[in-house]
DNA sequence: CACCAAATG
DNA sequence: TACTCATTTGGTG
DNA sequence: TCTCACACC
DNA sequence: TACTGGTGTGAGA
């Protein structure tokens, strides 16, 4: 199983498309919030979910870049393009990661040529020599890397260490058949060490494929990535990050690596354990994974079934050894953040606008919800949420609106003053909008076309055939008798064990049950 | 405990107000459906729920009455006046019956003077004599019986058999003090055997008591009551119908008399105990009370904790001991059913016309509610509810119309043809009208008015004490530590047997638990 | 919570 | 010709 | 079903 | 000046 995240994600397009960034701190987002930074900021503690006017207290000299999401969405569907090559089932969990199953790939690769796993260089980072003593036959394809970005890019981008020491491949070496020094004399620069010199050699183990991938994702987006191989998703989520930036991690389907891995890892580095959690199982000793196992007596104690599994799953490096593709979407929402917000009217406004974008959403995405849920946050930071279900599917804003309205209605009359600095609007229980018949969907407009229509009674009588006096009789016999009789089966089993407990003493002494029963009403 | 229950109840009343009616076979409701008969009906098979057309099959005399609602209201309120002599606590299960609680009345009486159990005699029934000769102070109060009834009521009616053998009262034969004979010469009638003779003298005992009680319903309402006796509710329910109509039945608090009297009792006597069910359980060769605790083993395999608890308690004779006064109503509704209904149009009308009526009887009870099911039964006769709750309290027509809207909507669109022949509509989540603050329910309204309004932003900065960059540190610091920790008792002891099985054999053997946790998603 | 079947008066 | 109406409860998903 | 807190990107 | 926005999930009621 292999993760692949990418470096710094949006802070690296950023730079790679504006190169007088890449030397300066940066951040990406804006003076209110920070998505993410990249390497130099992240010195001074810069990190995403950071606000940017606290980052710039940190770290005097950060320029803030505001995001271009079309930009990172493109990007993704080159990652993506080169994902496929080596997991058509990959599963991407963010616009920047994903997860690869590379058994098949790997087998294929047992029997391939050197051709197939020679990947050709059309871009190379400024770190590596492009003399023409050593790269003669250097061709810069413009094309190639920027098909699917609708913007100019004017230049290329650095890329720190693809090749550095633990890396460093044997099998180009070999390939290479000269033996080179490991710099250019002339640009200090590093030389690449393949035969032919537009071309990188990779080997045929699964760390020369991911590298392999990692560069094909370079060449194509000019950016780094980052990636984690293990026996299964959690740890390689986990590794992805031991190396980064431009790095990789390998934990072998050993037992005895995975144990060694995992016991020392902080329960904090396993994604799914936040903040609270950490605190809350720190305040229990526990710390690194192997604690979870140690603890587990307390553990299942005090936690739920299902968090309890989590826990000795994590202890025991468990995690699932296959890419479930994501299933359907399961909600679509908008939420804003504004300045303080009194106003009812306002409010009312905001909640249509929001409506009405989320219901733009819907249609485009070919989807249609029934539950509706208001989020609002109060000036004190404090969060809300409201949801109704309504009847019918809908993508209709005035719908939504129509539902939204009451909610925040209730809302606004619950409480004396209302002070909201956010509100959202999120539609759930989706479905793909095709098969909705959804015809009039419009009160106003029946009501007013209620008084003609209903006057003329279309007295008609069809088919009515006579059956009489049944239903008790007829009726009645086939109904189900359900009520009081359970069929479930689960519970049956359950209930054997007492009943035969029951059924052996029979019906020597009421008392006893008539005690047992009692009066609980 | 007291059950009490009015004989043939709207029967009876329409006979009360129409002498013509008492000797023929009559039935109350109309050609379609009948709620009540009288005994002579019954005699042919006249029940009720059963269509008036089919009853009319049965017993070709059998004359229909039309209900009168507001008269069955006006007695049942003159009958809990007397309820409320005996028993303040009494609890109503229906306009003409409800569960009395003798215990303190029977404390009372045991230290009452006769004059206190002598009620006076202000209507005689048809059968008793009041020749002046044994009744020289007939008087008939015009008022006394009828003040709550609106209507004119010109007559007396019948009461069959109030002091028949088994209940004669030898008290009154005492206070008497004269040797009179059991029938009057003159009229052929019952003589009243009390002294004086416009008062009849009640014993100690409950019996007696009760009798009383059913007495006094009659004086004041010229009607007959049934009464069951016995130790719980369970019981005496059963009891009043034993010696109906005009009788009573008591069942001792002896576990001997209990047990003789619910051994043989046919399960269906039970009130709870329906068709479905007695057939059901004759399924399994239960009949009779005793029945169910011969076969507790099947029944425990077959039916929900709830059923069988339920089922041991009406083995052993169990029932409440104390009169739960009702709790506060859970729901409202209003249904309709009518001449076969295709058209859609027609259906929103009916649909509005219900939320209408509903909407009334809310604000006439002071009620509002969340919670609007629609309910429409098709020409076929099935039955399709379909609900939804909104998130504000209502007793708006238009709001639960534009719910019901939406519900029934839906139902026309997912079927082809749809044709009902009943529509109805509910409202629950009920809630107390007082506290509810609706202002302004109207969506129109405000879309119209929004235009204006929002323009005018007030920007108004109020008390923004800066608190800068705290948040991660101040705020998270005092969340609650609920996740993945459950803080259920009951959770908690049951996980203990495990929990220490598990931390007996410790951390010997990891793959133990490797598998037994295994990959379960 | 939504839905249905059963039960009662 | 024609098979109610109001309300609660339990079971299931 | 509704609501909340938590988690991740 | 200023503390995001989109999505999923587990728990509890
Ligand atoms: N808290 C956040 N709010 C909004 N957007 C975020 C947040 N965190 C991350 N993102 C966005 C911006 C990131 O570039 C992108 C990918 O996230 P992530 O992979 O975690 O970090 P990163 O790619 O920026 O750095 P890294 O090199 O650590 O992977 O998702
Ligand atoms: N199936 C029904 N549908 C509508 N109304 C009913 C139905 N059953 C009973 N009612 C009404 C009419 C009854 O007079 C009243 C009281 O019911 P109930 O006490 O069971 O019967 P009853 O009082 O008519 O005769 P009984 O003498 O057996 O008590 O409730
Ligand atoms: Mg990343
Ligand atoms: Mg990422
Ligand atoms: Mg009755
Ligand atoms: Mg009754």
């Amino acid at each position: 199983m292999v993760h692949v995240d990418m470096d710094m994600f949006y802070a690296a397009v950023e730079m790679r498309d504006d190169p007088s960034l890449r030397e300066k701190a940066m951040a990406v987002g804006g003076n209110s919030m920070l998505s993410t930074s990249n390497y130099i900021a992240r010195r001074f503690g810069v990190r995403a979910g950071m606000p940017g006017f606290i980052a710039k207290k940190l770290c005097q000299d950060l320029t803030i870049i505001r995001p271009h999401f079309f930009k990172y969405k493109a990007v993704s569907k080159q990652v993506q393009k080169v994902f496929a090559t080596y997991d058509p089932n990959f599963s991407m969990m963010s616009l920047d990661e994903g997860y690869l199953d590379f058994t098949s790939h790997m087998q294929w690769r047992r029997e391939s040529e050197d051709s197939e796993r020679t990947v050709p260089v059309v871009w190379r980072s400024e770190e590596m020599c492009f003399c023409e003593k050593y790269c003669p036959k250097y061709v810069y394809d413009e094309n190639q890397g920027q098909e699917e970005i609708p913007e100019k890019n004017e230049d290329i981008s650095s890329s720190p260490d693809l090749f550095d020491e633990d890396d460093s491949n044997e099998e180009n070496i070999k390939a290479s058949g000269e033996n080179l020094p490991d710099f250019c004399e002339n640009c200090e620069k590093r030389i690449f060490k393949t035969a032919p010199f537009d071309a990188v050699l990779f080997g045929l183990d699964i760390n020369e494929a991911v590298k392999e991938m990692r560069f094909r994702i370079e060449q194509s987006t000019h950016l780094t990535a980052s990636a984690g191989i293990a026996p299964n998703t959690l740890l390689s989520k986990v590794c992805s990050d031991m190396n980064k930036p431009n790095g990789q991690y390998r934990v072998l389907p050993t037992r005895e690596d995975v144990i060694n891995f995992i016991d020392e890892l902080p329960i904090r580095k396993i994604s799914g354990i936040g903040k609270v959690c950490e605190k809350m199982l720190s305040g229990m000793e526990i710390k690194y994974c192997q604690d979870l196992f140690k603890k587990r007596g307390e553990l299942q104690l005090i936690s739920s079934d299902i968090s309890f599994r989590y826990y000795m799953k994590i202890s025991l490096g468990i995690g699932s050894t296959f890419v479930s593709s994501h299933g359907e979407r399961k909600s679509m929402s908008v939420e804003r953040t504004f300045r303080e917000m009194t106003d009812r009217d306002e409010m009312y406004k905001k909640c249509l606008d929001l409506c009405n974008e989320l219901g733009g959403d819907l249609k485009r995405h070919n989807l249609v919800g029934k539950t509706i849920t208001l989020k609002i946050k109060k000036s004190d930071f404090s969060v809300k949420t409201k949801a109704q279900t309504i009847a019918n599917f809908t993508d209709d804003y005035e719908l939504i609106f129509k539902t939204a309205y009451d909610l925040l209605e209730t809302e606004i009359m619950n409480s004396k003053l209302l002070k909201l600095r956010l509100m959202g609007v999120r539609m759930s229980t989706l479905q793909e909008s095709s098969k909705i018949t959804s015809k009039q969907n419009d009160i106003k407009g029946f009501l007013t076309n209620m008084k003609k229509k209903v006057a003329k009674r279309s007295a008609e009588k069809p088919d009515l055939i006579k059956k009489g006096l049944k239903r008790d009789a007829e009726k009645r016999e086939t109904i189900n008798i359900k009520r009081r009789a359970s069929n479930n089966l689960k519970d049956m089993f359950a209930k054997i064990k007492e009943t035969r407990k029951v059924e052996a003493d029979d019906e020597d002494d009421i008392i006893v049950v008539y005690e047992k029963i009692t009066d609980k009403k």
